[in-house]
RNA sequence: GGCCAGGUAGCUCAGUUGGUACGAGCGACCGCCUGAAAAGCGGUAGGUCGGCGGUUCGAUCCCGCCCCUGGCCA
C-alpha cells in the first residue's frame, strides 16, 4: 500500500464519490485538492460533496478560505502536507482528491514556491495596465533572459510573477516545472470518461436547478464580485455577469448557463492536457461498472 | 400568389463599387503552465462565397432562372 492515494482527472468524472468509496475500503480520510472547494460558501457551483454523501468519512481542506482571500498554491501546499501528516499519525490512509493540477503537484511533489509580495505585484500589475505585456517582457529579458525565453511576451500574468520573484529574491525566476518527483510514496489514480461534454451540460443544469444563482446572490455581500480568485471561478463569473449588485437578474440567464457549459468544457480540455503529461498517473474509465474494484486492484 | 430581406468557415455574422476570401467572435483540435491555476497564455485546421446558365479576358460580387430561410401583403 502506498503512503498516499490521489484521485485525479478532469471535472465531472465522479472523483469525489469514488474517493469516498475508496476511503471506506481503505480506512481513509479525504484531503481536498480542488482550488475552489477551499472556499467557504461556494458549494453548489463547485460540486462540493454534501454531508450525507460523505458517509461519515472525514473531509479536510473544504471551506477553509473566505471568498475575499486570494488563493495561493504555496499555502495550500502547507495545509495539505499538514493534513496528510495528521492522517498518517492516526494510522489512516490520506486520499487526495481534486482536479487542480498545480495544487496536486504542490502537495505531492518536490516543489518549492518562491515568496510573494502583494506590494510588488500590485505595482507591477498597475504597470502592466499602462505599459503592456510586451514592454514588461522586454524588461524581463534584460533581467533574466532564460525566463524571458520561456514565457511568452503576451502572457502578462506570468511576466508579472517572474518580475515579482526576481525583485523579491534577487535571483532568476525558475520558469520551468521540475520533473515528476513525489515526496510521498504515492499512487495517482486518473479518472476520465468519454461522455464528459454531455455530463458537464447536465451537471450545470442540475446546479442551476439546485439554486446556484441564489448561492451567488448570497455571496455578493461577502464581496464575491471583487474577490481576486473566487469570483473568477467557472460559472460564478458568468452568473455574476447576469446579476447587478443588488442581486437582480440583468442579463439572460440562459446565456450565462450556456457560457458556463462552454467554459467548463474548455476547462476539461485544459485539465486533460495537464494530467496527460504526468507519466505516473494510472488511468481508468470512470464509466466502467466495476471501476471501484479496478482502482482497488491498482493499489495492491 | 405578390413584395421585401437574406443565403460567405461547424455556428453567428463581416467583406469585396468584378481581378487569387486580410476575415472576426464562438466552436473543434493541439500545446504551454512554480505562491490568482475553475486563473493566465500560445498554435493549427476548416470556405465549390445556395444551384444552374449568361455577360466578361476574368465573377462570390453584374444579369436571368431556380431552390431554401425569415418577414410583410393577399
Amino acid at each position: 500500500m502506498p503512503e498516499v492515494v490521489a484521485v485525479v482527472g478532469p471535472t465531472a468524472t465522479g472523483k469525489s464519490d469514488l474517493a469516498v468509496a475508496l476511503a471506506e475500503r481503505l480506512d481513509g480520510e479525504i484531503v481536498n485538492a480542488d482550488s475552489m472547494q477551499l472556499y467557504l460558501g461556494m458549494d453548489i457551483g463547485t460540486a462540493k460533496l454534501p454531508l450525507d454523501a460523505r458517509h461519515g468519512v472525514p473531509h479536510h481542506l473544504l471551506d477553509v478560505w473566505p471568498i475575499s482571500k486570494s488563493a495561493a498554491v504555496a499555502e495550500y501546499q502547507q495545509l495539505a502536507r499538514a493534513a496528510i501528516a495528521k492522517i498518517h499519525a492516526r494510522q489512516r490512509m490520506p486520499i487526495l482528491v481534486g482536479g487542480s493540477g498545480l495544487y496536486l503537484r504542490g502537495a505531492l511533489d518536490r516543489l518549492e514556491f518562491p515568496g510573494e509580495s502583494p506590494d510588488i505585484r500590485s505595482r507591477l500589475n498597475a504597470e502592466l495596465e499602462h505599459v503592456g505585456a510586451t514592454a514588461l517582457h522586454a524588461r524581463l529579458a534584460t533581467l533574466d533572459a532564460k525566463a524571458a525565453a520561456t514565457i511568452l511576451p503576451t502572457n502578462g500574468r506570468r511576466i508579472v510573477r517572474a518580475l515579482e520573484v526576481i525583485e523579491l529574491t534577487g535571483r532568476p525566476f525558475v520558469a520551468t516545472m521540475p520533473g515528476f518527483e513525489s515526496v510521498y510514496e504515492c499512487v495517482q489514480l486518473g479518472l476520465d470518461r468519454d461522455d464528459l461534454d454531455e455530463r458537464v451540460e447536465r451537471r450545470v443544469d442540475r446546479m442551476i436547478a439546485a439554486g446556484w444563482l441564489d448561492e451567488v446572490r448570497g455571496l455578493l455581500p461577502a464581496g464575491l464580485r471583487d474577490s481576486p480568485t473566487a469570483g473568477k471561478a467557472l460559472g460564478y463569473a458568468q452568473l455574476l455577469g447576469s446579476l447587478d449588485n443588488a442581486g437582480r437578474l440583468v442579463g439572460d440567464l440562459n446565456d450565462a448557463v450556456a457560457a458556463t457549459v462552454r467554459a467548463t468544457r474548455r476547462f476539461v480540455r485544459r485539465q486533460r492536457s495537464w494530467f496527460r503529461r504526468d507519466p505516473r498517473i494510472r488511468w481508468f474509465d470512470a464509466a466502467a461498472p466495476d471501476i471501484l474494484d479496478g482502482l482497488l486492484a491498482a493499489l495492491r
